[in-house]
DNA sequence: ACCTCTCTGACCATCTTTGACTATTGTTTG
DNA sequence: CAAACAATAGTCAAAGATGGTCAGAGAGGT
């Protein structure tokens, strides 16, 4: 944890913790933690994603800023319905893993669970074409929230 | 035991001793021994498996790290890899079906973890010919059960 | 000699960091 | 008001920083 993007990430979500929303200037956090602005862009596009549960807004020009949200949804069947509707018809092991995540800190699934889960759906348990493997793998993301729906 | 891979085995080991996980950098061991980096991924593929009790996960680029932990074995183990053996290449969703009440039985899995794991084995979620069906089928029962091992 | 385990290094894969260039929005000037 | 200017944020590709793989050389035992 000494690279600059888990520290960086790490003082974000600290925030976050405690507001809902946070509403940054990405050179003054560049400057802050003393790396290049666009570091800031990296940090948001691999540790805010949708995901993983964050919603990003941005504005340029004066008065500019980047506004990170943690998603709340209320209604674990609401939930389940919509990332069932972000999943799309291809799913990388990565966002699997981070859904299953996101299930998981909303108490949808037990730790136990969604390893066991996660070693069903990595790519080694998919032995086929890179391709088929993300076509599979959405299909039995959707079926599995589906089961959950019912249980 | 004067060959590096066994010393730095020793020296791993003995931090696990106390520690229940440790993380290392590969190029910082590398040079604490005066040995190749890939060394590391030597003694790490040869003395900290998972058949030995570890569980070993690592990531690369700026602020990478090897991590270890040594995992809590079941008495369980045993039944796992018994009906892991009985398997074989092909497994039909009955059997599938079997097994994991014998599992939920044996209470290695929960009824909800079975109702899960259940649905991904269907053959509805496995859209396939059925002959690929059951190979598929078979090869995530035996993934499944290495995981329970480590759980 | 032969076999197995160890060790090494070249090459590969993945994640992070940086900076030049671009895009957008707000402000000032002609 | 339109054009220039200023102030932001975004993109992308290259460089840097790690760890992984694998085949072949080396070492030790039978």
């Amino acid at each position: 944890m000494q690279n600059i993007t888990d520290i960086i990430e790490a003082y974000l979500k600290q925030i976050l913790h405690d507001e809902k929303t946070i509403e940054i200037k990405r050179q003054e956090i560049a400057q802050r933690f003393d790396c290049v602005p666009s570091q800031i862009n990296y940090v948001i596009n691999t540790r805010f994603t949708v995901e993983k549960g964050y919603f990003v807004e941005s504005k340029r020009g004066g008065g500019g800023y980047i506004r990170i949200q943690k998603i709340v949804v209320l209604d674990s069947h609401d939930l389940l319905d919509e990332v069932s509707s972000w999943i799309g018809d291809h799913l990388t092991e990565q966002a699997a893993e981070d859904y299953l995540i996101r299930l998981m800190n909303e108490q949808l699934l037990t730790r136990r669970e969604a390893i066991l889960i996660q070693s069903l759906l990595q790519k080694e348990s998919l032995p086929m074409a890179v391709e088929d493997q993300h076509r599979m793998r959405a299909h039995l993301m959707r079926t599995l929230l589906q089961t959950m729906k019912r249980l």
